[in-house]
DNA sequence: ACGCTAAAAGCAAATAATTTGCGTTAATGG
DNA sequence: CCATTAACGCAAATTATTTGCTTTTAGCGT
């Protein structure tokens, strides 16, 4: 039942592996997810069905597979200069592709999987990019927020609204930012006079 | 492909949807969910697969049709006397339950489905039960945060760790609901006269 | 480099799930 | 109460999945 880099990642089982992940890509390019079956893959791929069989186990963990490795980040974020430009940037763009309708379709392939290590992949994909952009302010001499509270306050609302309702407007996620950051420079209860004003 | 209440409620339909149903219920607790398919759901309700097939489709849109029932809130909330109170006993008992392998199980279909319709449903009952505590809330004088803000708070970041990573400690919960609450009196909602003139 | 061992792939037969055409039952509306 | 037709049941046809066995070949020791 498990996915894929335990054992034997040589030669012919790699080819095998990268032949069935293009066949997959492919054929999710040109048709209805719903519509995608393992012997089509098999056939696209030029392999026999009973290896995704044994390999996989079921189509839920092969498209959770190929999902997790388009979700990986292939850009460093952009730097902008500042702590709140990057994190207002990156945001805006993960965002964007992860309510677009492929974004959708990976996130929801990853979760519907029984083995949750992809689930957990993604969130240390999302995690290695904040901290990137962390590091860079902390570099400039900025204060940035805790990795987890950019986590429980940008992305989590983010993600909720992308799997439970609607696509996030472009003006909340700006508020995100913004009420993320105001609660970074001093981590103390805020006095009242200063939520009054606000 | 859509689920159900669409056509047709009266007296056979009603009685196979709940014969199908309750048989996913019982398999489910006596197997693997890996185990259940649609033939075996049809023999133990008492019908014939075709008739699951072509009311529902997919076991997938089965499993969440069935777990969106079982996510519906049975209770109030708990009146502990004060917002802070209220909030905190739900939020707490939201998240044992989420966390807890069936929670996880149940989300995991609803967000399995093709069909999101499920997805917001839930969000919806959520929603609810914050806007019954709020309520509450407002009935008393105290002040309390827009259900947004409760939602994007407490409810995004709980949901979040769970599909993403592991279960949140009970700490970072309370953390949770008493940010969203130090944050509330800025967005005061109703001045008593609106209350009045309602 | 060469051979050994076993993991991974191929093949094909057996089993199980899904789809589909058609006749039957029974909700709904008049 | 009758007409209409959505929803069900049945069974045959199709398609997907599992499984036993054989073949290929990666990984490893010599």
């Amino acid at each position: 039942m498990p996915a894929k880099e335990n054992l034997r990642p040589g030669g012919r089982s790699a080819r095998v592996q990268a032949s069935v992940h293009n066949a997959v890509r492919s054929l999710l390019k040109t048709m209805d997810r719903a519509d995608v079956t393992i012997p089509l893959i098999a056939a696209e791929a030029g392999v026999t069905p009973s290896t995704i069989y044994r390999r996989w186990g079921e189509l839920q963990e092969l498209l959770a597979d190929v999902a997790v490795e388009r979700l990986r980040p292939d850009m460093l974020p952009i730097d902008t200069g500042s702590a709140r430009g990057d994190l207002e940037v990156w945001t805006e763009q993960y965002c964007e592709e992860m309510s677009s309708g492929i974004g959708r379709d990976m996130m929801r392939d990853v979760l519907a999987a029984q083995d949750n290590a992809n689930a957990c992949k993604c969130d240390a994909f999302t995690r290695e990019q904040i901290a990137l952009i962390a590091d860079r302010a902390h570099a400039r001499g900025e204060a940035f927020p805790d990795i987890d509270a950019v986590m429980d306050g940008v992305v989590a609302p983010i993600i909720y609204r992308i799997l439970f309702g609607d696509q996030p407007s472009i003006e909340r996620v700006r508020n995100l930012v913004t009420d993320v950051l105001a609660a970074t420079p001093t981590r103390q209860p805020q006095p009242a006079s200063a939520l009054i004003s606000g």
